[in-house]
DNA sequence: TTGAAAAGTTAGTCTAAACAAACTATTTTA
DNA sequence: TAAAATAGTTTGTTTAGACTAACTTTTCAA
């Protein structure tokens, strides 16, 4: 448990959760779909994956195929759910461009615990479920949000956009 | 300006943000008391101090006293700003702890940009202004996420806290 | 005014994470 | 089935940021 039990550094849990979803789509993880799908190059997913191997995260031997333990599985589906999270609510309830909300996303996902999280979730859900009882929170946000930017002209406001 | 415009990294914008606030309350900025403010030994300054005056933003001289350049202030104050404006959302909005909210806030301020960090502002501003109006979205939010995560006992809920 | 204490710097080490170049293993295909 | 192509690894380098130990400079007090 000694080796399992550490927190991962941000880097660790991008490998992690691109492990995640490349195991998703074709059931093999292979080191060079990872670099792929992390923009890195070769050797610095070999770091990566025995690092995750030695924290007992991914099967992993050297040329073979990489899957995730079921400790490695919970980790990765509490990144993803984060990144998930995070991203509906900066693009459906800030109302930012998919691709930026889903690079905020990814920054974040490996900063805010739990308590933060849920309280995010949370906003997701009430806001969501008040557009279909039609009263409106967020476009009304949204209208406040435009008008208090528009000032911007008039030089008295920070955070224009 | 080459030296200037590049971005700078986590823990620069962390020392950066230590020297105004220490400025702020001295007028000058010891080495020791950056140390201190950031946990930090005191040869890690050293090199930092080194790296924000190379960079323009801070007039230091070997064994003298700190101060930010125009170039520096500007580029703390972006970062106080951003760094309050979390704050408040999680702390105001999310109801977070002070503690956890000023953490997060320090983690995040480095990450997000003026886009989000803007409709961020907005919507603190908002519910803020509909709480003085008296309409209670807080209050209906607070009271929405307490009912959604009673039901974690049930165990069919996601980040009940 | 000089010497001890405090502050600051230098030098060297460590870790994490990236890279390129070179090598090894595996797979594909002719 | 052997050679070419692809995939993966090893080795060694780099950068950023931290640290300790040892040294230098400055400050303060007797």
């Amino acid at each position: 448990m000694d080796s399992v039990s550490s927190k991962l550094t941000a880097s660790l849990e991008d490998y992690l959760e691109a492990i995640y979803h490349i195991a998703r789509g074709s059931s093999v993880a292979r080191s060079k779909d990872i670099a792929q799908a992390l923009g890195v190059a070769k050797p610095s997913v070999t770091s990566a994956l025995k690092a995750l191997c030695t924290k007992g995260l991914i099967n992993y031997q050297p040329y073979g195929y990489i899957s995730l333990t079921p400790a490695g599985t919970e980790m990765a589906l509490a990144i993803v759910d984060k990144h998930s999270i995070l991203k509906d609510f900066f693009a459906d309830i800030l109302d930012i461009e998919p691709q930026m909300a889903a690079t905020a996303a990814c920054e974040l996902e490996h900063s805010l615990g739990t308590p933060i999280i849920s309280k995010l979730l949370s906003l997701v859900e009430f806001i969501r479920r008040d557009q279909k009882a039609g009263s409106g929170i967020l476009k009304d946000f949204k209208a406040f949000h435009k008008n208090r930017t528009k000032q911007k002209e008039t030089g008295n406001i920070l955070y224009g956009k």
